[in-house]
DNA sequence: GGCGATAATGAGAATCGATTTCAATATGGG
DNA sequence: CCCATATTGAAATCGATTCTCATTATCGCC
């Protein structure tokens, strides 16, 4: 099984890390060893990267990784559509994975900062909806949802017990 | 009509200015001329203020208003309900008085920047939803829709024709 | 009306994430 | 292999915001 079939980690690693590729050669970029370790670990990476994350991560492969190249190569990504750049009001722009993945909207726990992910196309046609009437065309949007999630809940539960 | 009713201009400056006496007597904080000033005049605006834009405002009458008072101004309107505090991509916060005005989320236009407001039930109640199936409970969201005015859009037709 | 404790202020320094600069290095086509 | 050019690391810079600190304003009290 692990070897096998189509989507596992290795394969979305290789599949996008081939798309940059593709990009990079469009676009009149070169290919540079650096930046396709820092994508390889991107890709294979889950939930919502900070540059902070995964320049740590680079950096224990090789110490002299910059964060502006670090930067840069995120940056690529976007444009490339391999990844989406999110921003959760920490001031930190985190990045999530784009290939394979369908369009979604965040939760975002204020307790423990957990961040789960959702779709619901009702709200996606209200949206639509609501710009229509405001004689808008939507583009995108940024749709969170901030409170807490059940374990933290739970916790606050037990901690006002007498 | 004009000096007249309740709910003009002058009216609502005067309550919130008020309002806001209430609560710097209430945090045992002092009351300033200064901040009485920037206080009034962001009330007496519309729309979404950057600090950039009051500070400005403010300067024309006194140019020795600091940018730093005007922050802890507007930070201090923010903690006693009298203002939001938006952001809306750009990376300057903006500010909306928030006295007699009810919630509400925004579309923003990408090509000239305007700002439209809209509520509707109908998402909210589907937020909540969706959340609850995901076991968090929410305490505040963030709704924008980005696209194009239908201004921008007659516009971009405009030029487009050959 | 003046005192004294303390909050508010302005100016500039500091912060923080992100971007840019620039000299050194790597890449890829010919 | 060479050259033009893209990429890199380190440090400088940016832009919004916050903080520091010495000076000034406010307010309760006499």
């Amino acid at each position: 099984m692990r070897a096998g079939g189509g989507r596992g980690a290795r394969g979305r690693v290789a599949g996008s890390t081939a798309a940059l590729g593709t990009y990079l050669a469009r676009q009149g970029l070169k290919h540079s060893r650096r930046r396709e370790r820092i994508a390889e670990i991107f890709f294979g990476m889950v939930g919502h990267v900070s540059v902070e994350e995964l320049l740590g991560h680079a950096r224990r492969e090789d110490r002299r990784v910059s964060q502006a190249t670090v930067y840069r190569t995120m940056k690529l990504l976007v444009e490339s559509g391999l990844a989406n750049a999110r921003e959760f009001g920490d001031g930190q722009t985190r990045y999530e994975v784009a290939v394979g993945r369908s369009h979604h909207d965040h939760l975002i726990c204020t307790g423990c900062g957990i961040i789960a992910e959702f779709a619901d196309e009702q709200i996606e046609a209200l949206q639509a909806s609501v710009a229509r009437r405001h004689g808008f065309s939507v583009e995108r949007h940024r749709l969170e949802l901030y409170g807490r999630c059940s374990r933290c809940r739970a916790e606050a539960r037990r901690e006002a017990r007498p």
